[in-house]
DNA sequence: ATACATGCAAATTATTTGCACGGGA
DNA sequence: TCCCGTGCAAATAATTTGCATGTAT
């Protein structure tokens, strides 16, 4: 039986293939992954996939609503399922740790930016910088250049 | 005379250089500009220098303190002076418009990340995504796949 | 059958690195 | 003089594209 995202894909006129079922499970099943780690992802299931398949696919999947990336550091983009992963990102500059904050943290201040700027705001796109709990109480000697 | 920075660049045992000081003046004069910009402008005074100076100028400058980058979008970084632009910026999605908002509004929002999670947030290295005012009252059809 | 999707290789873009030469301190 | 800084070319990494072949519908 065909689930509710092939349905919609043959209904806009694209083709339903392994690559693309291959593409969206390992989206599923990684976290956070670039485009390199998925296709790592698939080729243990099908060896011969090649990367510009997996570029090609993810296009197609975050046109059909299906995937979103996110932007978390100077790196490659990370994939994920556009239903899940309804967090922040922060990410701290020195351990590279990545911590998912609820969207709702920044209610206020997403609030604020529209009355202020009519600017509606996606704080999932891009990660939030900055230095965790753990490495912040490190003391660390080096001090970072870009803050006040 | 020697400015501040310059003694600054020799008592730290580095060199003082026409490059190092076209890229200093050619950030400082460009915003948001990108390492490609930056070479753009510094060869219209002095045409064989390469990109690759340019990359290791950026990058001593940045130790020094003197410039900082940030993450506007997927594309390339973009340099600063350091003690300039102390503000966030806001990317529209749609026409890429950035607008540049005062550090403060997000005061309460980081206040609160320091206190939920003990994260020291730097807002101003990664872009905040988003729709602009005008972007949003044209209502376009074309609705981002990404958004709640 | 027929167009769309894929694999492959080459082109692009952004950045980094090895190396020999030349010029600041 | 000495060695750091630069230009240059090649290496890397991430992504895109052209094209011939393969395949879902």
């Amino acid at each position: 039986m065909d689930t509710d995202w092939q349905s919609n894909l043959r209904k806009r006129g694209y083709r339903l293939t392994p690559q693309r079922q291959l593409v969206l499970e390992a989206v599923d099943r990684l976290e956070h992954a670039t485009p390199d780690d998925i296709l790592t992802e698939v080729r243990r299931t099908a060896g011969g996939v090649n990367i510009s398949t997996v570029y090609r696919t993810l296009e197609l999947l975050e046109e059909l609503g299906l995937v979103s990336h996110a932007h978390l550091g100077h790196g490659a983009p990370t994939y994920h399922l556009a239903d899940r992963h309804r967090h922040i990102h922060l990410v701290c500059r020195d351990c590279t740790t990545v911590i998912e904050a609820d969207l709702e943290v920044a209610g206020p201040f997403t609030a604020q930016l529209r009355e202020t700027f009519g600017f509606d705001t996606d704080m999932k796109h891009f990660a939030i910088f900055g230095r965790c709990g753990s490495c912040s109480s490190k003391c660390s000697s080096k001090v970072s250049p870009d803050e006040p």
